[in-house]
DNA sequence: GATTAACCGAGACGGTACGTCGCGTCTTTTG
DNA sequence: CAAAAGACGCGACGTACCGTCTCGGTTAATC
């Protein structure tokens, strides 16, 4: 849930310090800790005026994380799909090794999971770093270095979904070997043509 | 936490009780709405007795949904490995679309994901269905249908980490379709040698 | 708490508004009902300007409400004591029976009361009702219908009193059955000779 | 509202607690400061389990104070009407006069006296009090001082009349001169007939 | 078969956090 | 200069669920 009020004035820096104090907080004391009251003494700021502006504690938790996460995707382009495909994988494994990270993780997918605004973020911040990515695998095909008819989402996918499973399921520590690996796994699959349009 | 009471007599009757009302409350519900008091209301049972038993409402939930999963995972052996790792990826894609299943994956992700337990539960659950599946695996690479030195875990964890993600993040529909694919990923990377024995 | 800016121009037309409002509000959804908000929205006027001129809600109803209470107070003259006291009576009793009357009655006896203005108030509007009243009496008294010595105060408070018994605690209808009744009660006990001067 | 949980145990003692908290809290603070945490810590008891017996804190209040009112009225029998009234009209002054039956008197007719309960309660006591004086009249009239036919309730109702308006709108001081005149003057209409049975 | 220990039902309680309401104050913008 | 507009600090409200405790009453195992 967006605050929908002026993004200027006075408005604008309690809303900014309220995010933080929410990141910070989430870092401290994690989802199951977190209380709107400490975010709002955290921020110098009255609980009601956390309440005036946001509906409830998960709306400000996913306000606060989706800001956090309209970040820099990188578009790396060595000029080789490999190389390429091995930065993108290291950005990813990085960007949820970091506090931050690691908070935002628990709190998307630990913690505030149960209501559909949460879900739909999920879903929207992923779509939005596919879709920044998809031009890494366009070139690959244009330069001839991956089959036509590669899915570029399919690829980037293949190449995510490694990652996620160590990072979600099986604990596994996420570094540039797993990055790397993913990377691999994802380039064999789309040399093979596995990942073609439907 | 296991319930460290005696398992026979009136004692696993309650048990008993608890751990169906629990699920059901789980599937019904969902975890945000979960409470102890319901579940004891549902079981016939009183608080009081529930909280005897467990220590807390994320121990309830995780005995209730540990003990649900000790459920039997297949081993197919068609005789191709394409088949096989197509039946293993279907079963998995089909425990997760029952209701039952559904309950089951928002306790163990989204829900009461913060405490070590619950990690540890996810882990322990994984590496089991992983330890048994992989016959599927070293009996291709037996037959010469895949290359020496393929590792059996790096491929299931390939297959497996396909459908997790449409089951986590992007939220499509986790089908047969997506089963085939997933399955149809792994072999490929397979075949191409990139998932060899580090 | 006297509004205490220009009672001209501009200024005088939002003073009127306001206590329009003020006394209308109180109609509408009584005393424990009331907010500044609402008042200010239905006199179309801000609610800081409502704060610029009254210190705080108590004193925006106190003063509104003495400023309605400025009414006429009637000199019945009819010949016969026994008359006009029936009349005072009777137009005392009516005064609280209209919607604007029960409203003004919750928010001076009810409501506000916890403020030294508003017990200031009530005693004030009370004195000035008897003193206006008190010629009745005295001429009773000249045309030697009353014993001499009759105090005037203490009769009429005597009229007074069985009228804001019902209407404050029994609850008993307030009408002219009552206040004849009051009306017989006063004059029996100044012809006794109950009222006189201490 | 009474509380309708039972009446012995350790119920009972909250139940005082909270009562002897809510009138102390009453008569130090007023009714505007009131608040039920403050009445909470006063009795040593947790918020919640004030909530737990009482609606809200009206009800409190409500019922604090109607507890304490069950008190004894006094059942004067002197041998004459005169003394006997006397003693009744002194009695009800003298019940106003201490800081409980100040705080009581503002609580029952200044402070929340916007619900019905209120009301109700302040009637019911009135009609109580009433109830239990009777005697005194039916005895004075058995013994031939007062008219045959003389209505005991009216006679209290004028004589009590007296008394509670100084006490709510003159502000005068309520004391024995008060109560001697208040019986005076009952007495004086009772035996002019003005007080009648309808 | 009586006794005794373990367990259960019932229900209040302390406690933490929630989200809400209305008051009175303050700052910024507009006429 | 005053009013409109709107956020804010503040204090209290009443609610929900957690996990704990105490008290009887019942069951079931033991002597």
């Amino acid at each position: 849930m967006k605050s929908d009020r002026p993004v200027v004035g006075r408005g604008a820096k309690v809303r900014a310090a309220v995010h933080a104090a929410t990141l910070a907080e989430l870092v401290d004391k994690g989802y199951a800790a977190f209380s709107v009251d400490a975010v709002a003494q955290r921020a110098g700021v009255h609980k009601t005026t956390v309440y005036r502006r946001w509906k409830d504690r998960e709306s400000l938790i996913v306000d606060a994380v989706a800001e956090h996460m309209a970040m820099d995707i990188p578009d790396p382009d060595t000029g080789t799909v490999e190389a390429d495909l091995r930065a993108l994988a290291r950005s990813l494994a990085h960007s949820f090794t970091t506090p931050a990270g690691q908070a935002i993780l628990a709190a998307m997918f630990t913690g505030a999971a149960h209501l559909p605004e949460i879900a739909e973020a999920r879903r929207h911040v992923f779509h939005d770093r596919l879709r920044r990515a998809e031009p890494v695998v366009t070139r690959a095909v244009a330069r001839g270095e991956l089959p036509a008819g590669t899915d570029p989402a399919e690829l980037l996918k293949t190449l995510a979904a490694r990652i996620y499973l160590d990072l979600l399921i099986t604990g596994d520590p996420v570094d540039e070997a797993l990055a790397d690996k993913a990377a691999r796994i994802a380039l064999a699959a789309a040399h093979a043509g596995a990942l073609g349009h439907a």
